[in-house]
DNA sequence: AGATTAATCGGAGAGTTCTCCGTTTACAAG
DNA sequence: CTTGTAAACGGAGAACTCTCCGATTAATCT
């Protein structure tokens, strides 16, 4: 009888799959862009059963989170745990906005794995790393701008920092990365200044 | 020779076929919710092949753009046109805030449609709709805050009123929709103030 | 080693989205 | 009314996502 503490590790074939699918569809992401990739392809390529792709992941949107889990990692233990600024140690506000311009480079370095994302359903969209920046977010809206409200502010800086947005914004629009970053650099100061004054103060 | 001006008229059994699917989806719709609307069995119910659901709509997305329409126009004539502070006459701080409201209602009253734009590619979300609203709020923060960069401001303040994020504020952060458009509301306010005075100013 | 068993495997199949193209039809001109 | 033709029709089919379940196999127990 296996002892039951930790998610019961997986068998051998399965890691070994998993790490099978994974290694070809970025292989494939890659190659070919990360717009039309076919499950049934990876997991044709990858030598395994369709309905193994799925068993391992759950759905498309499962696969898309594991190809992003590496670098997502790194990216969370970045702002909770290093350096300032976008660690901790530097004011609030600082952080605010050095984590909204680092949350751009992030979605930038993967932008077709994020697009994915975006277009998956609620759960995953506003499920996994989501919900990790908006508690992150929050927290420093509380020590920036105690008056507001935290989890409808963060919800509302979050939401421009958007993989297809930003893609609209420099095919379309123009704007550069940099442009972006200095865009939002620039709301987060007005809004975690703005919100310090009482509401109807100063006017025009 | 037909004279060559407005775009060629349908013929009749094409208008007839546009008007049946779309009277056959909108029930559909009405019954069963948005999501899991298949063009297969619209097609079916309507009586005609899938072949001329898509040459009708293009795709999944042009037709959910055809449902939207009616509400649509009387919705663009309400903010371009109508009594204000939505349409012209009030000042361009209170229209903005006006309009992110009204925006807000406008994506609840079909917002199983909103969701599926979204959900759509790129060209249609940011196409359709979007376009127009961008224009007009940009318009409106040229005029509310001449400092700041409008086209970009304008994507960030429509980022938040998303059908999904909605959809999630409503049922997983248990907000309300006067919640929501108080949020916005203050949001708008202070972005529109913040921007008048010099940046660095005023900090903490 | 041999038996046991529960997790894993793979691919057939159901349900979709969208395309292609041979056939049919509306309608304008003669 | 007949005829010509561009537009519209419809459904077969390609490609995809995801589910199901009988066969297989890794890991454990005796």
């Amino acid at each position: 009888m296996p002892v039951i503490g930790q998610p019961q590790p997986e068998r051998a074939d399965a890691a070994r799959n998993r790490r099978k699918i994974i290694e070809v569809a970025a292989r494939m992401i890659a190659e070919h862009g990360a717009d039309d990739i076919s499950l049934d392809e990876v997991a044709r390529v990858a030598g395994v059963g369709v309905g193994t792709v799925y068993r391992r992941f759950g759905d498309r949107a499962g696969l898309v989170l594991a190809l992003i889990d590496d670098q997502e990692r790194q990216f969370q233990e970045a702002f909770l745990a290093g350096p300032p600024p976008l660690g901790p140690g530097a004011p609030a506000a600082e952080r605010i906005t050095a984590f909204l311009g680092a949350l751009v480079d992030r979605v930038v370095a993967q932008q077709g794995l994020f697009v994915q994302l975006d277009k998956c359903g609620k759960t995953l969209r506003y499920g996994g790393p989501y919900r990790v920046y908006h508690v992150h977010l929050a927290t420093l809206l509380v020590q920036a701008c105690p008056k507001a409200d935290p989890a409808f502010l963060a919800d509302a800086l979050l939401a421009p920092v958007n993989a297809r947005l930003i893609a609209f914004q420099q095919e379309e629009r123009g704007m550069t990365i940099e442009e972006i970053k200095a865009g939002l650099a620039r709301l987060a100061t007005v809004v975690t200044c703005g919100y310090n004054v009482p509401p109807g103060g100063s006017r025009r």
